[in-house]
DNA sequence: GCCGTTTTCGGCCCGACTGTTTTCAGTCG
């Protein structure tokens, strides 16, 4: 665990915490008890405490209601009591006391990858460091390699990871981890000793960030996979080259994981480092009903001692606990097991499903390309369909287009169509923004024109507060001419929140309305969030899957919001531009 | 700090990897 980057940001609002959170902060406190130089078992209390708790398959709020906290394994009177007052009040007078204690800078020391607690105190103990720069200083100095217990590799170590904490600190988009991750993989299964390989973790669950990249492989010379990963171009920094795991870093700041287990394991440890931690706690849980142990090494009967089960492959394992194999993009520990165990799991929508998208620009607005160049882009991924929508007048930063502008634009459209040049059907749209006040910016007369209409908004979202915001996008929706709300929350991924909006009552208006809400597959956006299409989708709302195209390259972002369309549990049915060409011109009302 | 009793304190631990060691300590997931 790493400690939090703000490290004396004040709690303002005091709020509950939930597992995760907790597990966190009792990692944290192991980690603070180490620096300061505790008791060794004390501090793998803490952490056996973390991982107990992590693992446990209840529900916090039932044990402490049952008061049944004690009952696991790792959880004692002292850590329970700080669990429950966490749990509550989500402050604890020991944890900020000791936060106090440890100064800022040892705490931010903790945040180097591969320099723990112990070492810390060592080095704070005998050297004085107590900041990032004179940690710094004494590694360049040789101080910290004369130190006993470390050496040369060990102070070089510590300059990388402090290079490592400014440089890469944060997380990676979906589509720039997919772009490291494809290639290995293929390699990979092209390795002669390699029965199997498969992306894990929250890449292959496409998340629309991820932390890291995790490979699992199936062979029997594990040494030669390894030499194989650890070489590939790309790769800055080799952090472990073993025997069953590596770890590299690609320029670029991603790490990556590799772990070689034999090919009856694989399975399992396929699906244990999917994960996600809350999937697998419910399926742990699961198997214990059933009374077998399911860890990252397989199905066995309680108790037992690795006499483990072999099944062929995930859905054998999901089979043997009485589950359809559920899709990574749904194992969030949400209701994926639930339907799975009814075989009520959504037929989830794919790329091959989509028949064209509605959000694109040209270079009329800020585009790249010209509409021929969009529409042969768009052919040569087999639609039938593509909708323009450049920009309203308002957006000027975006070379925005006056009324004038659109009508030609319409008629030029119109001409394409009609000039039977191109097998891809031609949209006439705008992404029109919405103004401060809710007003549209252009004229109701010309947005009738329109074969559809994109409400978005550019400006002055981060200014309002929510109830404005949310106001002014219902406006929007309740216009007669609109047809989707783009990007609702106006979020760049790793860059700006949201800005502040009510989501629950602009889903409430869109259905009230008979309005789709945007999936934005722009690997930066992927807005609106997966997560919040369960209440969307229960009202009824259409979704629609839009790469929000800047050039022709750039249609086939698509496929990063179906990942999120899929995230969200979406069938195909659910989704307006998987229609054909001829009923979305019936969707649409034009074209009759 | 937890656990399991030898009921008041002594032993405690998950496996893989690296680096500094020459048998082990620290870090990580």
């Amino acid at each position: 665990m790493r400690i939090a980057s703000y490290p004396d940001r004040p709690q303002i609002e005091i709020m509950p915490k939930d597992r995760d959170e907790i597990v966190e902060i009792l990692e944290e406190i192991a980690v603070l008890l180490q620096i300061k130089g505790e008791n060794a078992f004390k501090i793998r209390a803490y952490e056996n405490g973390a991982r107990a708790l992590e693992r446990t398959s209840d529900s916090l709020e039932v044990l402490i209601q049952e008061d049944r906290l004690q009952d696991i394994d790792g959880v004692g009177k002292a850590i329970a009591e700080k669990v429950v007052t966490l749990f509550q009040t989500g402050k604890l007078d020991y944890y900020d006391n000791l936060r106090e204690e440890v100064p800022e800078g040892l705490r931010e020391m903790a945040r180097i990858s591969g320099l723990g607690g112990k070492s810390i105190h060592k080095i704070h103990k005998e050297l004085g460091v107590e900041s990032l720069d004179s940690l710094r200083e004494a590694c360049e100095s040789g101080r910290v390699a004369s130190m006993k217990g470390f050496g040369e590799k060990s102070a070089a170590k510590i300059l990388k990871g402090l290079d490592n904490l400014e440089k890469f600190s944060q997380r990676h988009l979906l589509s720039v981890a997919e772009e490291v991750a494809r290639p290995v993989v293929e390699g990979l299964r092209k390795l002669p000793s390699v029965q199997r390989a498969e992306i894990a973790g929250s890449l292959r669950r496409r998340k629309e960030t991820v932390g890291d990249l995790d490979f699992i492989v199936a062979s029997d010379e594990p040494e030669a996979v390894m030499d194989w990963f650890v070489s590939r171009d790309g790769v800055s920094e080799v952090t472990a080259h073993g025997k069953t795991k590596s770890s590299v870093r690609f320029e670029g700041g991603l790490q990556a994981d590799l772990r070689v287990v034999s090919d009856v394991e694989f399975p399992a440890a396929l699906h244990h480092f999917t994960g996600s931690k809350d999937h697998n706690v419910q399926m742990r849980k699961r198997a214990l009903e059933q009374g077998l142990s399911l860890s990252e090494w397989g199905l066995q009967k309680k108790g037992g001692d690795g006499d483990y089960e072999s099944v062929a492959d995930e859905e054998g394992l999901f089979e043997r606990l009485g589950l359809k194999w559920i899709p990574p993009e749904l194992r969030e520990g949400g209701w994926e097991i639930q339907r799975s165990e009814k075989d009520e799991l959504p037929e989830l929508v794919t790329y091959g499903d989509f028949r064209g998208a509605l959000h694109n620009h040209t270079r009329a607005s800020d585009g790249k390309g010209t509409l021929e160049e969009m529409a042969a882009a768009a052919e040569d991924l087999g639609w039938e369909y593509l909708g323009i929508a450049d920009h309203s007048r308002s957006s000027f930063q975006a070379n925005g287009l006056s009324e004038e502008r659109l009508y030609e634009q319409l008629e030029q459209i119109r001409k394409f169509n009609s000039s039977g040049q191109s097998s891809v059907h031609i949209f006439a749209g705008t992404e029109c923004d919405i103004l401060k006040d809710g007003d549209l910016d252009f004229s109701d007369e010309l947005l009738a024109e329109m074969d559809y209409v994109v409400a978005s908004i550019h400006q002055g979202g981060f200014g309002q507060d929510k109830d404005t915001v949310t106001r002014r996008i219902i406006r929007a929706l309740e216009h007669p001419s609109v047809t989707l709300l783009a990007h609702p929350t106006g979020r760049l991924l790793l860059q700006r929140d949201p800005y502040p909006v009510d989501l629950a009552k602009v889903i409430d208006a869109a259905a009230a309305n008979g309005k789709w809400i945007e999936i934005n597959a722009h690997p930066v956006r992927l807005d609106l969030d997966w997560r919040e299409w369960d209440r969307a989708r229960d009202k009824g709302v259409l979704a629609c899957v839009n790469p929000d195209a800047h050039r022709p390259e750039g249609l086939a972002h698509l496929r990063y919001g179906v990942d999120m369309a899929r995230k969200a549990g979406l069938t195909a049915g659910e989704i307006a531009n998987t229609r054909n060409l001829a009923e979305m011109k019936k969707l649409l009302g034009c074209g009759k």
